[in-house]
DNA sequence: ATAGGGTTAG
C-alpha cells in the first residue's frame, strides 16, 4: 500500500541503525577563545561579511566552538543565503571541523528553502556519520520541505511512518506543519480529522492548531463549521485570539456578511482583542472586492483613529479596488497619499496603476508610469512588462508590443509563460496564424510548466482562425498526455464547434466534461446559446436556456444582444419561446 | 497560525 519514493529510500535505511548511538561527537576542546566573536557574528550585515569571518574562524586555533559556527549559519539562513550556508558546510565537512544537529538542521532548512528537498535528504547520513540523533525537529523540517515541493502524498506519508513506527513523537509543531501543509493546498478535510486525531492523543491542539483549522475552514467558506469550531476551543478553555477572529472576519467579508463581521468585532473588542492592520485589511479588501471603495476608504480613516497605521497593503488594496471600476484619478489621489504618508509604493503599486490605465485603454499614461518606475529607484518586473504588451495588444498595437517585447529581452526580465501565452493571444488575436505556431512549437518543446491555460490561448486562437481541426487535434493531445482539461478548456472548444455550425460535436465535448466531473458554467451555456442563435436553431436554444436556467444560470450581455437581434429579424420566433413570453406578460 | 496586490484563455 505505501508508496516508497525516492525520499524516503534514504530515510528508511537510516532508521536501522539511526538509534543505535544517541552520543553528540564535537570536541570540547575547540572553544571559543577569542571574545567578541560573538559580537562579529552579531555584526554580520551582508553575505560577503558572513564568508570572510567563516574564513577567519577556519584559520583560527584553537578552532572556535561549533556554537559558533551554527550561529554563523544561523545568521546566513535568516539572510536567506541559502546556497552559501550549504557551501560553507561543505567547506566544513572537507576541513574536518566538528559540527551538531543545529548545523545539519540548518542545511536540511537551506536545501528545503531552495526546494531541493532530494539534497536535504542527502544530509540524513552525515547525522549518521556523526552519531547525532534525529530529532523532531530535524523531521518537521524535511516535513516542510517536502510540502514546499507540493508533494503532499510523500508528507504525509513520513509523517505516518514517523508516527507508525515511533520513530518520533511529534508535538504540537510537526502537527501544526503537517496541518498548514495540507490545508494550505486544499485538504481541510484531512486538516480537520488530524484535529480530531488530536483531540483522541495525548499531544492536545493548542491554539495554532485550531487557528490552522478554522482558517482553513473560513478558505473554503464553511463558515458554520468554522463558528462551531471557535465555540468549541472556547469550551477546551483555548482563548481564540487575533488570528483566530482574524481568519473569521475575512471568511465573512469574503461571503458579503457584514452584520456577522460587525458582531465578531464587537465580540472581540468585549475580549480585549483588538483588531490589528491585518483585520482591517481584510475588511478593506473585502470592501473593495464589492465595489464598496468609498466604504473601505472609511475604513482606512477609521483604523487611523483607532492608532491602527495602514500598511501598504491597505493603499495597494484601495488603489486596486478603485482602478477595478476605472476610477482611475481616485487610485491617483491614494497613490500620491502614500507617498505623502511616507510610504514608498513598491512594485506592486506601479502594476496596479498601470493595470488600471491599461484596461481603459490608456496605454501611454501607462507607459509614463512605466518609465517612472526605474526613476524612482524601483525596478519593472515581468508582470509590469506582460501588463503592458497585453496592453498594446489589446488597443492593436502590434509593432509597439513587439518592440517591447524584444526590449524585454534584451534588459528585462526573463519571460515566462504568462508572457508567452500573451504573446501568442496577441497574434491571434490580428490573424498571424504561422506566427503564433512557430513560436507555439518553438514553446512547447522547451517550456516544461506548459499548463492548461497556455494550450487554452492556442487552442483558442486556431477555432478563431478558422483552424479547427488543428485546434480538436491539440485539445484531444491533452488528455493523452495527462494534462487536466478546465471549465475554460472545455468551453473554447464547445465555441470552436458552436463557430462551425458543428452543435453535435460541441454537445458531446459537454456530455464528456460533466463526466470528467467537469462542470459547465455560466459561460459554457451562453457560448452554447449563442451558437445556436447565430443559426437560428431557435428550439435547441431554448432547450439549453431552459437547462442553463434551471441551473441558475442566465445570458450574458453578448447572448441578450443575439437574442435581441434575431427577434428584430423574425418576430415570430418568440411564440417559440413560451418563457420569454411570460416574462414579458409580467 | 491571520492580511494585500498585478499578467494570459472561454
Amino acid at each position: 500500500m505505501m508508496r516508497i519514493s525516492r525520499h524516503d529510500i534514504p530515510f528508511i535505511s537510516f532508521f536501522a541503525t539511526s538509534h543505535s548511538s544517541s552520543i553528540r561527537l564535537y570536541s570540547s576542546t575547540h572553544s571559543n577563545t577569542k571574545l567578541g566573536l560573538n559580537s562579529n557574528i552579531e555584526n554580520v550585515k551582508c553575505l560577503n561579511d558572513a564568508v570572510s569571518l567563516f574564513h577567519q574562524m577556519v584559520r583560527r586555533k584553537p578552532l572556535p566552538h561549533v556554537v559558533s559556527f551554527s550561529k554563523l549559519f544561523k545568521t546566513m539562513q535568516n539572510m536567506k543565503h541559502y546556497s552559501a550556508v550549504v557551501s560553507l558546510f561543505r567547506e566544513m565537512q572537507k576541513l574536518g571541523i566538528p559540527i551538531n544537529g543545529y548545523i545539519l538542521c540548518n542545511v536540511i532548512n537551506s536545501y528545503c528553502l531552495m526546494h531541493r528537498v532530494d539534497c536535504a535528504f542527502s544530509v540524513l547520513p552525515i547525522y549518521l556519520k556523526n552519531a547525532i540523533p534525529f530529532d523532531v525537529v530535524t523531521f518537521t523540517t524535511l516535513i516542510r520541505g517536502i510540502f514546499a515541493e507540493n508533494k503532499v502524498k510523500d508528507a504525509v506519508e513520513l509523517f505516518k511512518k514517523l508516527v507508525r513506527d515511533k520513530i518520533c513523537e511529534p508535538n504540537e509543531v510537526m502537527y501544526a506543519t503537517v496541518m498548514n501543509g495540507l490545508s494550505k493546498r486544499g485538504h481541510t478535510e484531512k486538516t480537520l480529522s488530524l484535529l480530531r486525531l488530536m483531540e483522541q492523543g495525548s499531544t492536545k491542539p493548542n491554539i495554532y492548531i485550531y487557528s490552522i483549522v478554522i482558517d482553513a475552514l473560513c478558505k473554503d467558506g464553511n463558515l458554520d463549521i468554522a463558528i462551531n469550531l471557535l465555540n468549541e476551543m472556547k469550551q477546551e478553555g483555548i482563548p481564540p485570539d487575533i488570528v483566530t477572529y482574524s481568519s473569521l472576519i475575512d471568511g465573512l467579508c469574503k461571503l458579503g456578511q457584514w452584520e456577522k463581521v460587525k458582531t465578531f468585532f464587537s465580540e472581540m473588542v468585549n475580549l480585549n482583542i483588538y483588531p490589528d492592520v491585518h483585520t482591517f485589511n481584510m475588511v478593506i479588501d473585502g470592501l473593495c472586492k464589492e465595489g464598496k471603495v468609498e466604504d473601505a476608504e472609511e475604513v482606512m480613516n477609521h483604523m487611523i483613529e483607532k492608532g491602527v497605521d495602514p500598511n501598504i497593503i491597505t493603499y495597494n488594496t484601495i488603489m486596486d479596488g478603485y482602478c477595478l471600476c476605472g476610477q482611475l484619478d481616485r487610485a491617483r489621489r491614494v497613490f500620491d497619499s502614500m507617498v505623502d504618508k511616507n510610504i514608498e509604493p513598491d512594485i506592486f503599486s506601479y502594476n496596479i496603476l498601470i493595470n488600471g490605465y491599461c484596461k481603459l485603454k490608456k496605454v501611454d499614461e501607462a507607459m509614463q508610469l512605466f518609465c517612472e518606475i526605474s526613476q524612482k529607484g524601483s525596478k519593472p518586473n515581468i508582470v509590469t512588462y506582460n501588463i503592458l504588451l497585453q496592453g498594446m495588444f489589446e488597443v492593436g498595437r502590434i509593432g509597439f508590443a513587439k518592440k517591447f517585447f524584444d526590449e524585454m529581452l534584451s534588459t528585462g526580465p526573463l519571460p515566462n509563460l504568462s508572457t508567452h501565452s500573451t504573446l501568442l493571444n496577441g497574434y491571434f488575436k490580428y490573424g498571424f496564424v504561422e506566427e503564433a505556431m512557430s513560436l507555439f512549437n518553438k514553446l512547447e518543446i522547451k517550456t516544461e510548466d506548459i499548463d492548461i491555460a497556455f494550450y487554452s490561448v492556442v487552442i483558442n486562437g486556431l477555432c478563431k482562425n478558422g483552424k479547427l481541426d488543428e485546434a480538436h487535434a491539440i485539445f484531444q493531445k491533452l488528455s493523452f498526455i495527462g494534462l487536466l482539461l478546465d471549465v475554460r478548456a472545455y468551453t473554447i472548444m464547445i465555441n470552436g464547434f458552436c463557430l462551425e455550425g458543428l452543435f453535435d460535436e460541441a454537445k458531446d465535448i459537454l456530455r464528456k466534461m460533466e463526466a470528467n466531473g467537469c462542470f459547465p458554467d455560466n459561460v459554457t451555456y451562453n457560448v452554447i446559446v449563442q451558437g445556436f442563435l447565430r443559426c437560428s436553431k431557435i428550439s435547441e436554444m431554448t432547450t439549453f436556456m431552459k437547462e442553463m436556467t434551471g441551473r441558475g444560470f442566465s445570458f450574458d450581455a453578448t447572448t441578450a444582444e443575439l437574442l435581441v437581434n434575431v427577434l428584430r429579424e423574425n418576430p415570430s420566433v418568440l411564440d417559440m419561446i413560451p418563457e420569454l413570453h411570460s416574462e414579458k406578460r409580467k
